[in-house]
DNA sequence: TATGAGTGAGACAGGTCTGTATCATATAGG
DNA sequence: CCTATATGATACAGACCTGTCTCACTCATA
């Protein structure tokens, strides 16, 4: 009963492509027929694995946040003390804006494009964020006393969500190296060092 | 020749709701026939003062630029130290966040929804954040070293880029709040204690 | 009063949007 | 082989989109 071998290849090719074309163009700009043909899938293989556009909005954004938390714990490994996992999360940063590809942050699009909070597509998008800034917090909590590791983190939280938007705006290299030197001063006054 | 009296007024009608509902729904959500039923003028009126709706839209955010531009002005009158400038600033934000009817910054999501930096949208939108952070730069030029003042400016920059993305996600406060103790230890620690 | 610019109302064209329905085909497992 | 499932292709419905056009009307000014 469950589905053939391959099925759920399609379904994972068709947020492959939807995802590469929201990035792209965004996600009302980006038509059904659009993603169907250049994801080269019928209409009806497209309705028939996700109940409509939002639905698929809201499926490519928890995959896409799902592999950004992949990353974020392979680069945040154990061994490392919170400020080099902090720095290692800028250095990260810096490699995504360089990236040919890069087109801003999808969930901050997102969040843009459907501002009604109660829209499941604004709630994944903030799902996104709001692990992020937890994640963050957890790092500096190794470190810091709850209440500092909170203020932090959302400093640091912000500091990375300003610096996006500048990348998109074509200024990546500054922003990265003036967040990179803001984030060491506030660690350094929190007394975070190690 | 000039237009009749009242002309200039449709005009400015028609920019203020459209900016009502950009702001409310996003661009592309928004239609020709929503702003002028909203705006209770023909269509041929909006297309008379309006080459499209591109066009409308850098009115738009153009119009919106010079209020934020001559608010920020007002706020950081000569007679303040640039402390005091930029924690107005950061007071004027959490007004911001805390206004009934904010919705996130449109910039951004023109930004967002217009991704292509060619676009004349996108444009408008950069011109905008360039003059923010020019406007920080020259504040904090006053009493901070010029290389200071750049890298200062732009962290500051990201800051109210970043609290502004989390008040759009209903932690205006707690953004606020992280977002002013961390430009306070970056002030301080620059040196730019007046 | 006469003129002409600005306007409101609405039809219209041509295209695109999401979502549904239909039908032939391919294929894997019993 | 045979049946059930997944699919490709395509037509279709109904709505919405931007932008153009026409016509009657208002109203300030000459």
């Amino acid at each position: 009963m469950p589905l053939r071998p391959d099925a759920a290849e399609k379904r994972k090719h068709i947020v492959r492509t939807a995802y590469r074309l929201f990035k792209r163009d965004g996600f009302h700009a980006t038509g059904i027929d659009k993603i169907i043909t250049e994801a080269e899938v019928a209409k009806m293989t497209m309705y028939r694995h996700f109940p409509s556009k939002d639905g698929l909005i809201v499926e490519v954004l928890d995959w896409r946040a799902q592999r950004f938390k992949r990353q974020l714990n392979r680069l945040a490994g154990d061994a490392m003390t919170p400020s080099e996992k902090i720095a290692a999360i800028f250095d990260w940063h810096e490699r995504w804006f360089d990236s040919p590809d890069f087109h801003g942050c999808l969930f901050q699009h997102a969040l843009a494009e459907f501002g009604e909070p109660a829209h499941s597509v604004f709630e994944a998008a903030t799902r996104q964020k709001r692990d992020l800034q937890q994640r963050l917090q957890d790092i500096l909590a190794q470190s810091l006393p709850d209440d500092h590791a909170e203020h932090v983190a959302v400093a640091l939280f912000m500091l990375i969500e300003g610096a996006t938007v500048l990348a998109h705006m074509g200024h990546g290299k500054a922003a990265i190296v003036s967040a990179r030197s803001a984030a060491t001063k506030l660690l350094g006054s929190a007394g975070a060092l190690h």
